[in-house]
DNA sequence: TCTTAAATATGATTTAAATCATGTTTTTGG
DNA sequence: CCAAAAACATGATTTAAATCATATTTAAGA
């Protein structure tokens, strides 16, 4: 479904939006301690959302990365897709090729549905969505 | 969500359904060549379904692998656990240790709900379900 | 301007999953 | 009883994901 470094982007990115904004920035190893990624590997996918604009980066003393209100506004699979590519979650579950909505493999219809409301959830669900859902006590984010 | 493992399995235990019986067994070649999975590959997880009860085998010339009416009883979670063991699909979708339905993540309301009801589908789906369906034209099962 | 602290870039290593290979046991048929 | 055909068992190799390491660039502050 989603890759190991599929969730901890989601978990770096979900950290950032409670932690951090223009004025505060975090360094990877401010991240990686809290929510348990090596940081080295942290470091990368970090990089990886910066350079396609999910996140937020400056060099240099007093630098890191954060979340400026407009990241905070992409959805989640944006964060996905640049981590796992668009094939991963898109594909038949029996990665059956000749399939599709149009020639629904046998697990279509007790899997792919799920599938796809998860896909579906993932495309209309931003940042600041799931910021909400935390400040009204509806989820919670113990980071590791 | 699902090895490759288990899907090289679900289709190989599909394949088995509908094209072998008590009589008619199939060789560990005839399935991989249909569904396209390395032949030394697919035999060690047939030799793992067969081991635990999932299907059914007999040494020696003219043996083979099938599935007995009672074998096609079985859900289909049952070959998944075989394989990939029952933790995979049971865990957080963020692989955060503190969350549960009782303490739900922040992903688990979008996330987490497709997945059971995907775990669900999986329990309570049977091989024959799945036969069924294909014989009333439902779906497809295009092998490979 | 110089030192230092940070991201950035790149490559090497490790690990686990996937794949390959080979020998052993069982059963059938002659 | 023997030879061949099949599953069974086990271990080695390969590959891709995950992890580690190190050198380079940029910006802040003294
Ligand atoms: S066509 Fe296979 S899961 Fe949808
Ligand atoms: S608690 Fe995390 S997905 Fe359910």
């Amino acid at each position: 479904m989603l890759s190991n470094s599929a969730k901890y982007a989601l978990k770096a990115v979900l950290y950032l939006s409670l932690n951090s904004n223009e004025e505060e920035k975090l360094m990877t190893k401010d991240i990686s301690d809290k929510i348990k990624v090596p940081k080295s590997y942290l470091a990368k996918l970090l990089q990886d959302l910066s350079r396609h604009g999910i996140i937020s980066s400056t060099k240099g003393p007093k630098g890191g990365f954060y979340l400026t209100n407009n990241d905070k506004k992409l959805s989640l699979i944006e964060i996905i897709e640049v981590i796992d590519g668009r094939q991963r979650l898109n594909s038949c579950v029996l990665d059956l090729e000749a399939c599709n909505d149009k020639n629904p493999c046998v697990l279509h219809d007790i899997v792919g549905r799920a599938n796809s409301e998860f896909v579906k959830s993932l495309q209309k669900t931003t940042i600041e969505d799931l910021i909400a859902d935390i400040k009204k006590g509806k989820s919670v984010f113990p980071f590791e």
